[in-house]
DNA sequence: TCAGACACGTA
DNA sequence: CGTACGTGTCTGAA
């Protein structure tokens, strides 16, 4: 099932034509272009918003139509079209032509047949219809899943014309629309109405009489000076209606099959925008082509060798000192076999691909070796953290012992023994020992050299080229950037038949197999090696393409300097973990659980049911219907019963059976919060999580599995899940406390470092609280004289700036009336107007640029700035106003984590970060180091960059994270 | 079994 | 009709 766009060339055209000023649209050649421009630019914000799988584009051919023929006067009285626009059509064609848009026309009909017509094909084929027209007669054609978009003024707004809509508007279903044209008239048309019947009149005679017929056959019977007036123009509206009907069944020749969306020409695209000189409208329409599904050749096809020995020397002799290799370990068996959810696999090698194009698979030592000597690579990997994991396990279990990099694994036994079964058990073909002929000689230099890697990741040299994306698939990366399918076996996973599994082999072909246990070991193997070799050599060509595109986007130290090198220190912190109070967790499940019951126990009580408390849908049945409480928030499936509506409920009925939903509610949510993380508990006591540096497009961490980054901290009952976060020890020893460390209004403070609003700057440097200071200039009153409401108010407000809130969004959250919010917010704009002038800036920017930008040049795309649809517009405007913000804010504290690393190392602290939680970062302090550590955290956080605000920092310290929390 | 909706925890 | 996330449950479709 697809979508077909449809679009009516001229009368787009001819609106753009007028919308735009053709003086500020020409070639240097004189080619005046404001309507191709216009149309174009219509054309990709439709194709980038509406994603229609099938489209064409209708022109009318010639004057002499079916509805001339009927009513010479037809379009008459147009004025002459002028020469600079129809000048600009076999442009408009020459545009669509290099797209690949296939143009549909019929000789003696308009532009509106042929599209009624496909309109009725693609419909029986089972396809939605969108058409763009700036013709109203479109309007009968919409139904539940054929969608009008008709231009508002000019062509920069689109308006949705569902059924819905047109009925809004005129009174009338759609297929009623030409009824209503009819007696209304269409000047553009030439064609007359009924004089002194407009809209309403037509609709509400239409809907009185069942239709224009009836409305004819009921003529006489219609009262006053226009139903008089309709029986004089009867000929002319039933002219009007013959003419105004559209032709679904002209012989056009092509199939609704023929108008799927084209592979593009790049070259041709290129050749056209360069003669109409349209720069930023050939990025924009790249930028939507790359979204779509580009032309891809072939894939890559790798030899890959497995030296060993004296072979080794001779395959890295190849590859210059300092060249950047593509590298991908070999696992011994996949990560997402059945039965092993996330159990650290053991390493077979490394795959590396040099410049020149050879792979190799290099056992472990062989690789830190080579990476550790002088004339060594610079590895460059995809996604490198849980490959350097497993480089770091292996290293370790081969007796190297901790690594600089993950010196954290305190506990041999949680790093990657016990798979020598495993091994074996696929071919027999262990690592050599990371330590070499000569002993335990380089031992250090290779350890350091783990440290030191990766020197390039593609994951996140993509993200920084495009935040917004959902995932940094190496193969789709491969196909967008370097038009080349990445065609790999799938590894081979533990516990399902080796046979069956290798018997698909590549690409599904049938593989030659011998049956002896060696053979398939070997194969299985084999096919392991190709595809790590096949993803090293991606990773090659990848580099190289990605790294140029950083650097357009002026993101190269960005991922050298700071990416980079948190990325190392995430896997320190990961590998870390934080030490859990077991005991005290279970304990708090134990207690969450008996409030549960309880309040089950007392809800089923109060209706004399036992309901799924957990069902918003058996929740609704009782709320709305069998308790008849008045509705809440319409959501899509009904009536919203989150917590602030059952609030509000309880307020206005006083039902108790709310009390104690909520608080089933609140208990279950805990007792879930507590399960989920005692069972990440590893044998060591610590909980390890997952920090993910390519998810939010602001340049955030994210933590998952489990989220650590959410552990509840607003209420008493919640914080004490935090207690339960303790001060643990390491190899050495027990370790002496918990440091917490968070930067104080981090976001109003880069808000008004980037405003440089005089006023907040000063708030943030007159030893005031910060509320009481804005509330005082907001209320005009003394700061002692701030009350407590006044600052509540200001401070939601102040916070909801940075999110683009609107008065509507103040007023419902301080629940307030919206003048008042408004009257807020334009005392507010009024006594820091730096705030305003920054805010109306940044989104002015972002259109101009297509991005914004944090203090680092961390760049956020937000191409939906220009779209016609206004919720896509006005969101994308929320996230320009919150991206320089939000995303400066987590600049800071990546660049507070390398500088707190960094003089932990250079004085070879014992003490380690745990946890960073977006403003806040979680240590863990060794004995006898407090008062340096805490030193180097105040200095790292407050030192990270150089304002023209403090960055003000507050420590605290505990046996838990709840007691190193102020 | 999977995706979407809902609800809710954090900054 | 306030940004950025992750996780759990329920539900209906596949």
């Amino acid at each position: 099932m697809g979508r077909l766009l449809l679009v009516d060339g001229h009368s787009l055209a001819y609106r753009a034509f007028y919308a735009l000023p053709a003086e500020n649209f020409s070639t240097s050649t004189g080619q005046v272009t404001n309507a191709v421009y216009g149309f174009t630019s219509m054309l990709i914000n439709v194709l980038r918003d509406e994603e229609p799988t099938h489209l064409a584009v209708a022109f009318d051919v010639s004057k002499q139509t079916f509805r001339l023929a009927e009513y010479p006067e037809y379009k008459a009285g147009r004025s002459a079209t002028p020469t600079e626009f129809s000048g600009q059509i076999p442009l408009i064609r020459e545009v669509l032509g290099a797209m690949g848009v296939r143009m549909v026309t019929a000789e003696g009909f308009e532009a509106d047949d042929v599209i009624c017509t496909l309109t009725r094909q693609a419909r029986e084929a089972g396809h939605d219809v969108l058409v763009v027209t700036g013709d109203r007669d479109a309007f009968q054609l919409v139904d539940d899943r054929t969608t009008v978009l008709y231009p508002v003024r000019g062509v920069s707004e689109l308006t949705r014309m569902t059924p819905e809509a047109v009925v809004a508007r005129y009174g009338v279903p759609p297929e009623r629309y030409p009824d209503l044209a009819a007696l209304v008239g269409e000047t553009s048309d030439n064609l007359p109405g009924v004089p002194g019947v407009g809209p309403k009149t037509a609709a509400k005679w239409i809907t009185q009489y069942d239709g224009l017929a009836g409305v004819v056959a009921h003529a006489d019977a219609i009262k006053g000076k226009a139903g008089e007036s309709f029986r004089e123009h009867i000929a002319s509206v039933e002219r009007n209606r013959r003419l105004n009907r559209l032709l679904d069944d002209l012989p056009l020749g092509v199939e609704v099959e023929e108008l799927r969306r084209p592979g593009w020409d790049r070259d041709a695209i290129h050749q056209v925008f360069d003669g109409l000189e349209f720069r930023v409208l050939r990025e924009r329409l790249f930028e939507t082509l790359d979204n779509d599904e580009p032309e891809v050749t072939g894939g890559f096809s790798v030899e890959v060798a497995r030296p060993r020995g004296e072979e080794v020397g001779a395959w890295t002799a190849r590859v210059p000192a300092g060249a950047r290799v593509g590298a991908e370990v070999v696992l011994a068996a996949d990560l997402t076999g059945p039965g092993s959810p996330a159990r650290p696999a053991a390493l077979d090698g490394v795959a590396v691909a040099a410049p020149d194009g050879s792979v190799a698979v290099l056992h472990v030592g062989d690789l830190l070796r080579w990476v550790a000597s002088p004339d060594g690579p610079a590895l460059v990997m995809h996604d490198a953290k849980p490959q350097l994991h497993a480089l770091a396990r292996a290293a370790w279990a081969r007796g190297l012992g901790p690594l600089a990099a993950d010196a954290a694994d305190d506990d041999p036994t949680t790093t990657g023994e016990g798979h020598d079964g495993r091994d074996g058990g696929t071919g027999g073909a262990t690592d050599d020992d990371v330590v070499g002929e000569d002993g335990t000689t380089g031992a250090r230099a290779v350890a350091s050299s783990i440290a030191g890697l990766p020197s390039g990741d593609t994951s996140l040299a993509a993200y920084l080229c495009r935040p917004d994306q959902r995932s940094y698939d190496l193969a789709d990366l491969s196909v967008r950037h370097l038009g080349r399918t990445l065609v790999t076996a799938e590894p081979v996973v533990e516990g399902q038949p080796v046979e069956e599994q290798l018997s698909l082999g590549l690409d599904g072909a049938a593989e030659q197999v011998e049956d002896t246990p060696e053979d398939l070991a070997d194969a299985a193997r084999a096919r392991r090696d190709l595809r790590a070799g096949i993803r090293a050599a991606a990773v090659a060509e990848l580099d190289a393409v990605l790294l140029g595109e950083l650097e357009e986007r002026e993101g190269t130290a960005l991922l050298a300097d700071l990416e980079l090198p948190l990325e190392r220190l995430l896997v320190r912190l990961e590998s870390t973990g934080i030490a859990v109070d077991v005991e005290h967790l279970e304990q708090l499940r134990e207690h969450y659980d008996v409030r549960v019951s309880e309040a089950a126990r007392l809800a089923y009580a109060e209706i004399d049911e036992e309901i799924n408390l957990g069902s918003p849908k058996q929740l609704q049945r009782v709320l709305f219907e069998k308790l008849e409480m008045p509705k809440t928030k319409r959501t899509k499936t009904g009536f919203t019963t989150d917590a602030e509506a059952l609030q509000d409920l309880y307020e206005s009925t006083e039902h108790p059976f709310l009390l104690h939903l909520l608080e089933h509610r609140d208990a279950i949510r805990l007792r879930q919060t507590v399960e989920g993380l005692l069972a990440s508990v590893g044998e060591d006591g610590r909980i390890r999580t997952t920090f993910q540096q390519t998810i939010a497009a602001t340049g955030r961490l994210s933590s998952t599995d489990p989220n650590l980054q959410n552990i509840p901290i607003r209420t008493e009952e919640g914080r004490r899940i935090r207690s339960g976060f303790v001060v643990g020890s390491d190899a050495t020893g027990p370790l002496e406390t918990i440091m917490s460390a968070d930067y104080s209004q981090i976001e109003m403070r880069i808000m008004a470092h980037l405003s440089g609003d005089e006023g907040l700057v000063e708030a943030f440097t007159a030893g005031e609280d910060l509320h009481r200071f804005v509330g005082s200039r907001v209320f005009q009153v003394e700061p002692a004289d701030v009350s407590s409401e006044m600052r509540s108010k200001v401070k939601a407000m102040s916070y909801g700036l940075a999110y683009g809130l609107s008065a509507f969004g103040l007023s419902r959250q301080l629940r307030i009336p919206v003048d008042e919010a408004r009257g807020l917010m334009d005392e507010y704009f009024m006594r820091f107007g730096g705030v305003r002038d920054y805010l109306r800036g940044v989104v002015d920017q972002a259109r101009k640029d297509g991005w914004t930008a944090t203090l680092l040049g961390r760049r956020r795309y937000l191409p939906d700035l220009t779209s016609d649809n206004r919720q896509r517009r006005e969101a994308a405007e929320r996230m320009a106003l919150n991206a320089p913000i939000q995303g400066s804010a987590a600049d800071l504290i990546k660049v507070a984590m390398l500088r707190v690393q960094e003089r932990l190392d250079a004085e070879d602290l014992r003490s380690r970060m745990l946890l960073q939680v977006h403003d806040e970062l979680v240590l863990e302090v060794a004995p006898g180091e407090l008062d340096r550590v805490q030193e180097i955290v105040l200095e790292g956080m407050g030192g990270a960059a150089d304002l023209a605000v403090p960055l003000e920092v507050q420590v605290g310290l505990g046996r838990s994270w709840f007691d190193a929390a102020h």
